[in-house]
DNA sequence: AAAACCAGTGTAAGCGCTTACATTGGATTG
DNA sequence: CAATCCAATGTAAGCGCTTACACTGGTTTT
């Protein structure tokens, strides 16, 4: 072995006196060797420091550990914090976690299912349940356990998430016992969005209950910017009547919508109550604080990688992980002006 | 092969009725096939749904097509949305992005690159450039090409980021333009943090050009929170004189002490003037904006996933490439008051 | 027209590791 | 004490791919 090669299972063989599966044997499964091989080989080992050729032991073990997530974006507060700690569990187990991004498109989703796929992934993070049937079909073909975040899917498969709507209905009941009437919602785009969806649901099941029909419950879709809740936002104030609280599909939604409404020289809560989603730390920031759901996406990440080990090592799981979000009252919800306009 | 079994490159040259040389040549060198037997191969590829096996290609060609990095957390927007753009040009090489995360800390970060190193990854990105000496070593001697970014390093080494003093620097002049001359530093936590270090150097050094010495200019460390920083605020208020500006050493410890001034009875910037530094979401939300400084992230990851291909690929590099950065001035810095408590 | 060349393809040798199976020799059993 | 067993280790066959080198037959050069 040259001073600068990187040396391997033969050179550590070599120079402990041993055979390379004894080798393999005390980096993989050192109770069937020896305590006097075993410290030998591992003196070896470190005096040559050798590490394992990862494409060696992908090849010949047929495992990789590593575990791919595939996210909307990481430049979602959400995800990113469920993904840190997805990743702080991973790497506990000794999984290391190879990233994409879809960025929301099923199309791009699929091409990254490949990525990871050819990649020989030992198992795989989703988002959601609502997906192409070829996707999750080209998973299952290949073997590959996978799993849905973030919510708690339909018939089959697995998940760790959250009951989105009856979260979002939750809220809308918080809403309604201040006693609005006139609700209106800003979604975000609900198409191949089941969070989004849920929400959504949530919210009109909610109002329904409580004698307010869909008809009479106006929802605009927006997209996830700032500007397009405050646009939604300003849309919805312009109808007649006007309604006196807007429900939003997530917190960057409610800003925006709050700054539109500052911009409009609305006073919120007094003049119109508005509610967010998530609970991202922008929450807590605005003035005044927004009245939203909290979701705790860090325990959901960590939950969502005991999970998938358990999944790749065929363990017993439990098809759902359900993980309990709380409303969290705050300035932006009010009861309805006595005289709205 | 069996209806389960994977096909391997064997199969598809069987079934093309061409040796394995020239399916693996279709796949990596195209040019060198001619396009009739190409056709037939990726005919072939395609009926049977062929995907290369990773670890097999690993071995042989000694390359992942994977790149690592390693950052303190994605918890923390100007991470995550570096990274989020470093992936997706990197996915347009090719390249598949494998995660791991520090949490600020020297060892742990070490550990991360031996892992991401036996993992065989083509190149890793770093950030920033403290780090002990050990951790560079290793990688050089493993022939690992990596790069700090987020900020320009020192003598060797591979960078591409920010002058954060000089940026610091501006914005400090900035403040001091408005006549401020009481100034005070609620800084990062500058150990093995160079973003932070340099922070505060440049508001130490445009400090002490305007005559202000570091005696004259109190600065404290504080955490990554918004407690954190609404604390060192506290504190600082606390001086007799009362500083009349407070420089962060980001947006998070600006909205902190923009939280702290407020509960404080403290008009800003009437009373005492705050700024940030990256300007994410949360500096255009709070109320009044902050003023801060801009730090383009996603260009950044792009012009870092760049970066890291050609050092790869071998190809000429720059050794740094530096992301012009901009003094957003907004509501939270004013004059100072009159007559200072 | 022989020589030289070259584009297109095939042959086959590994890459570094895991693991089924074989071997060994001491401990246990009948 | 022979037969049996078993724990510890070795032997060696791949895992699926890339690539240096060899080969072939047409095209260009001299």
């Amino acid at each position: 072995m040259s001073e600068f090669a990187k040396p391997t299972l033969d050179d550590v063989a070599r120079a402990a006196g041993v055979s390379t599966a004894t080798v393999s044997r005390c980096l993989n499964a050192p109770d069937l060797v020896i305590t006097a091989t075993r410290e030998r080989v591992m003196q070896a080992v470190e005096t040559l420091g050798y590490t394992p050729d990862f494409g060696g032991r992908a090849l010949a073990s047929r495992r990789t550990n590593t575990v791919g997530a595939i996210i909307p974006t990481m430049d979602n507060a959400i995800f990113a914090r469920g993904l840190q700690s997805f990743q702080q569990a991973l790497s506990r187990f000794g999984k290391t976690l190879l990233v994409a991004s879809s960025g929301y498109s099923p199309a791009r989703e699929r091409e990254q299912i490949e990525v990871m796929a050819s990649r020989g992934v030992d198992g795989m993070l989703l988002i959601g349940s609502a997906r192409p049937e070829a996707s999750v079909e080209f998973l299952r073909r290949r073997g590959i356990p996978f799993l849905g975040a973030w919510n708690l899917g339909g018939e089959d498969g697995y998940f760790v998430g959250f009951d989105n709507r009856a979260a979002a209905a939750g809220l809308t009941e918080a809403v309604l016992a201040r006693g609005h009437r006139r609700l209106a919602m800003i979604a975000g785009i609900t198409y191949m969005n089941d969070r989004a969806a849920d929400r959504m649901e949530g919210v009109r099941m909610a109002a329904e209950q409580a004698g307010i029909g869909a008809d009479q419950l106006p929802v605009i879709e927006a997209a996830y910017t700032f500007e397009d809740g405050a646009r939604a936002f300003g849309e919805l104030m312009a109808l007649s009547p006007r309604p006196t609280a807007v429900l939003c599909g997530n917190d960057v939604l409610a800003v925006g919508a709050l700054q539109k409404a500052r911009e409009l020289g609305l006073r919120v809560p007094e003049d119109v109550s508005i509610t967010g989603f998530d609970d991202i730390d922008l929450a807590g920031v605005v003035d005044p604080k927004l009245t939203t759901v909290r979701v705790p996406h860090n325990r959901m990440g960590e939950a969502a990688a005991e999970m998938l080990i358990r999944l790749i090592g065929k363990q017993p799981v439990e098809r759902r992980i359900e993980i309990p979000t709380e409303i969290i009252e705050r300035g932006t919800l009010g009861p309805p002006p006595a005289d709205p306009a």
